[in-house]
DNA sequence: TCTCCTTTTTGACTTAAGTCAAACCATCTT
DNA sequence: AAGATGGTTTGACTTAAGTCAAAAAGGAGA
């Protein structure tokens, strides 16, 4: 809602979907998007709330989960700036969207202070997508994108806790720098981590201790640095 | 490459991508797509090979899957006719697919003796997507029924076996009929049904012993009938 | 710096699922 | 019908990961 300085072109374009609107295009954007600042643990949306429209995030971090019925929590993905989450519902069933009948798909939950986030309500979307076709292309190319990421999680959770952790601990790297720091920080806690690794607190614990007794990396609080490459690409496989 | 009765407009109009095309489209994609019939554990293609285009079913149904560094197989999605498979490389590099420089990102195996399925070629399928705008919301409601579907998946593998399985059978009834009935007929065989579900055989066998000695299910063969649904959808949450 | 409170780690134990070996069973072939 | 084959099941055993309880370590605020 508020017309936040963080809202500048230059980071309106680093979203994938607006990279190639031009000036009065991303205005338009700025005045029909709210714009929310959430604390940590503050949720976004709830999966029994009905569908209003999408998010993306400029700055922190969300996590998307659902909860079983036993009440444990199981973290599906996590969203860093500049990628928008709950985008899906948007194309699966039109005139239902419209008719306020969906639900969101899970729910989302600010992971640090200060996250910042956009709404995109599906109306304003769907009048956007009609003026800009090319924004079409983007958002194939945006979805291709996550259902590669989707496959290699999947891929991940067929093997044992301490592969999943040596594969989320490279890709964490790789993403985080291009440059040759071989050292990172967590996003999340370390029990959000267990979660979307699909275990619980202790044995990630354990699986890190391994690999600190092993000499692969070193955690220090949220830190991660990787002592030795090659061994942890060893033991993702 | 042949054509063949199963061609013809009505099933080319079954393919979400298609339907909305007008006869002399249809004839087009028939004119530049490549017609294959594939006997049961014949590959479609490797992971190691050139990315040339993506893949439609006919008829009959493609495993894809994973071979890991044990030599363990980890399928990642069953297609039935008329679902597309590896299309996701093809808006990832555009560049990189021109240039031939993509491989598959998995393996693909007929499940089926006389699987038929489609062969539209990446530069074939650029051509067409640029007369027919509309196409790429059909690709984009395609891309989100996919990215439902693993997700879906993602939260079933951090469930233990038994509720695994009972999604599965559920989800497949669900798709197989509308109708009343309350049986119906695996496509794939146990071993392969296990590694879908991150399992292996014996599991798999105890799990549906399990089922069936609490009288939720039975199991002659390839056919599962459903006993008593509220308990099989208890066993799944 | 000292609390209080949350997050993380540790230890002892239990359980689900994987391994290995063998038996069983249904086709299909000759 | 006998054999061969691949798919499936069973039993005995091992191991990875979950549970529960408690201790230790970190942080935020007084």
């Amino acid at each position: 809602m508020a017309k936040n300085s963080i809202m500048n072109d230059e980071d309106l374009r680093k979203i994938h979907f607006f990279s190639e609107f031009d000036d009065d295009e991303l205005k338009k954007v700025r005045s029909v998007s709210n714009f929310k600042t959430l604390a940590k643990g503050e949720m976004v949306f709830f999966e029994t709330e009905p569908y209003i429209g999408f998010y993306i995030v400029l700055k922190g971090c969300i996590k998307i989960f659902k909860i079983s019925k036993d009440g444990r929590e199981h973290i599906l993905h996590f969203i860093y700036p500049f990628d928008s989450f709950a985008e899906v519902p948007l194309f699966e069933k039109y005139e239902k969207v419209s008719k306020d009948e969906f639900s969101y798909p899970a729910n989302a939950m600010a992971l640090e202070n200060d996250t910042k986030v956009l709404l995109l309500r599906s109306q304003t979307f769907y009048s956007l997508l009609e003026k800009n076709r090319s924004m079409s292309l983007k958002i194939i190319s945006g979805f291709a994108k996550k259902l590669r990421h989707l496959n290699k999680h999947i891929e991940s959770l067929t093997q044992d806790i301490p592969k999943r952790l040596a594969r989320f601990i490279l890709e964490e790297k790789k993403q985080k720098f291009k440059d040759g720091r071989e050292h990172f920080e967590l996003r999340m806690s370390k029990h959000d981590l267990a979660s979307y690794l699909g275990t619980i607190d202790e044995t990630l614990s354990r699986s890190l201790k391994k690999f600190q007794d092993d000499k692969i990396i070193t955690v220090s609080g949220k830190k991660i640095t990787i002592l030795n490459k090659q061994l942890l690409q060893d033991s993702a496989t």
